[in-house]
DNA sequence: ACCGTATTCGCAACGATTGTTGATTCGCAA
DNA sequence: TTGCGAATCAACAATCGTTGCGAATACGGT
């Protein structure tokens, strides 16, 4: 994502307003490394204003989103995640404390792909799951994961 | 996925039981190419018997992704595919009317990464995004999805 | 054939996200 | 500086996909 002074540039010339709410979440996405979901981005927000609603949030994450500012992510069954991170990069996801992390991959363009058939490739998204230095040291110590209750083990 | 006489078989010695309601979605995904989500499962499924419930549809597939008979893909925002072929393949995505094809890919395994630190990878998705044939066709003729009805065009 | 237990079904509930409406505020171009 | 349109908020309701619950039913090992 670009610094918050380009971002509001880049809103107020396509006709969109630039308001605090909105500042405050260019600012906290810029400086944000990670994965959150709108609801963690709507909590970091209200630390800062209190009273920012949750509508407001979705709104302005879609704007990005279709600004191409801001990645959406659906890499788990639930909640959409949004990555300020929109270089040429790739994922890692933990399958135990569902942990995502960004990854750098070369090769993606060298990869071998049988049956296209005149379909027009745009992006390739490349998602690598398995278990996390954390959740393999402490081995289900760290996992927020929850396993099915409904089957007995 | 294996036919539906194996699956009985297989869902017996786990100790679950083979209703007709089973029988009919086994015989249905074996028989099926695509990626269907569970609300198109419960249509065809009610075609051949009707009043089956959707909640007895979503059981079934929730046991068969656990017994590795089914990949569950979130490949958009919105409901859950599942993909009766568990071969090692990728997938196409379409971003116009969001078909989603079967891919082979040759050359996984030799992606260099870097940054995994300790992480553990099981599996490898690769994703492609962009527009499938018919859509570049008609271009704007065949496609479902539909432009954000909010922002002005 | 019997019986325990898994399964079914319908409905309610849930989490995530979007629509609505109306009053109010506020950004920003002219 | 002014005016218009956009954005916000509150307060819900609604939607979608999915799961929890409880009573009735049926599979299948013995």
């Amino acid at each position: 994502m670009r610094p918050p002074n380009e971002l509001s540039t880049a809103f107020r010339a396509i006709g969109l307003k630039v308001t605090p709410q909105r500042q405050v979440l260019f600012s906290l996405l810029h400086d944000h490394d990670g994965h959150p979901s709108a609801e963690s981005i709507h909590l970091a927000a209200s630390a800062v204003m209190p009273g920012i609603s949750l509508r407001t949030v979705y709104q302005t994450l879609n704007d990005l989103v279709a600004m191409g500012e801001l990645q959406q992510l659906q890499l788990t069954p639930g909640s959409s995640r949004f990555d300020p991170n929109v270089s040429d990069h790739h994922h890692l996801v933990c399958d135990r404390c569902g942990d995502v992390r960004d990854v750098y991959v070369g090769g993606v363009t060298g990869l071998e792909v049988q049956g296209l058939e005149g379909f027009s490739i745009a992006i390739t998204d490349v998602v690598f799951r398995g278990t996390c230095a954390t959740c393999l040291d402490g081995s289900s110590a760290t996992g927020t994961r929850t396993p099915d209750p409904t089957r007995p083990t």
